[in-house]
DNA sequence: TCTTTTCCTGACCGTATGGTCAGGATGAAG
DNA sequence: CTTCATCCTGACCATACGGTCAGGAAAAGA
């Protein structure tokens, strides 16, 4: 009980806070959108008055921001998982573990991603210009010459790229929709391994690799 | 110009009327949201002043509502186009088609959509629980159909049309980042058939069809 | 022509929202 | 203990939004 009363410490107090909202907010923006979340109810999902958000964050677009930018760094962070491996196989069913994770981990931050981007990425537009168009070529790069190495089918690689995308980010944007058709209920750990399985397995083939 | 000129009887003016909305109204929902989007804005895009909107459409959710049910007339007519196939090359392949076409002729009902599900489908939830889920239910028997003749591999049917649904509408959905990888152009006809191609081979040779 | 029905719209209203601010509370520094 | 910087927040404000309504315009019907 003593840790509970002790005092926080100032930089403790400020992480702690800003943690708490970001949290917050990353589940109302993809729950409502961005028009339709509110500071107060950022603030009441955090436990704080919304007055303090505004002392955190000036604007409620700068705290929109920072719940983008979190998510886009945990996307590139998981990105690397496609390197270090010898072909396709282990670097590309590795990158779909990898995404399936983040999508069954952070379903939210996915959503406010794919909601960003939706309406015209107005707010991380030069992070797709920049970063994202530089880890695309490159990816692509090693995906063509894992095919010159006779790795895999020969198939073009962007197209490749966005289904991989699109096929692992489905099971968090449409969560809701896939938990409606598997009877309301959450997918379970196995059907979790068996939507990772089934994700994998098709790819791979689709690919040539295996 | 007599044509121009000519009085419009009331059918006419009513249908008129409502299609313009409509199309403005799915435009600045795929563009801002449900919650970003103002009757103002929509009734600015359609050329009508804002109380006829209220006219036509008592609230600002009907107005919506209407938007996602057309659009999922829309998706429910392609999905016709998988039945009447003797196998999956012809069925499955049919059903792509029709969903990149429905990607790239409806942008926009497609974002809706999206974020319709994403939030959660306040609006559609008895539409997946009932047409939506009937229509898995069936096509995944369809599928499975396929497997036990062996004319596919043994796949998960379920988690194949998920991917169904994830790769063509991202096209759609994720329109605005594929463009920006493009070099900022939208794909050109070309483009477009080689995103085509590249979804068909992938996927039928991922289920063993090809 | 006259009446009825539908269509149209400027002006208006109550509410909710993003954002501000003055002043108090609290931890840090000396 | 005193001073200072940071943290906190209830009360407040201007604006924008969804929605209403009275009354005029125009088409349909008789």
């Amino acid at each position: 009980m003593s840790d509970a009363a002790r005092p926080l410490r100032r930089i403790e107090i400020r992480q702690q806070n800003e943690t708490l909202i970001l949290q917050a907010a990353e589940k109302i923006f993809a729950e409502a959108g961005f028009g339709g979340a509110t500071m107060q109810l950022i603030a009441d999902m955090a436990g704080l008055p919304k007055a303090n958000l505004h002392y955190y964050f000036p604007t409620k677009e700068a705290l929109y921001r920072r719940v983008v930018q979190n998510i886009f760094e945990i996307w590139l962070h998981a990105a690397g998982s496609m390197d270090r491996a010898p072909g396709p196989v282990e670097g590309i069913g590795a990158y779909i573990d990898a995404k399936m994770e983040i999508s069954r981990r952070h379903p939210d931050g996915s959503k406010v991603w794919a909601s960003e981007v939706m309406h015209g990425a107005p707010v991380i537009q030069d992070y797709l210009e920049t970063t994202l168009r530089d880890w695309t070529t490159g990816r692509a790069a090693l995906i063509q010459r894992w095919i010159d190495e006779g790795k895999m089918a020969k198939v073009d690689p962007e197209h490749l790229l966005y289904m991989l995308w699109a096929t692992t980010q489905h099971y968090a944007d449409f969560g809701h929709q896939i938990e409606t058709l598997n009877g309301g209920a959450p997918l379970t750990d196995a059907q979790w391994r068996a939507a990772k399985d089934s994700v994998k397995t098709m790819i791979l083939r689709g690919i040539g690799a295996i």
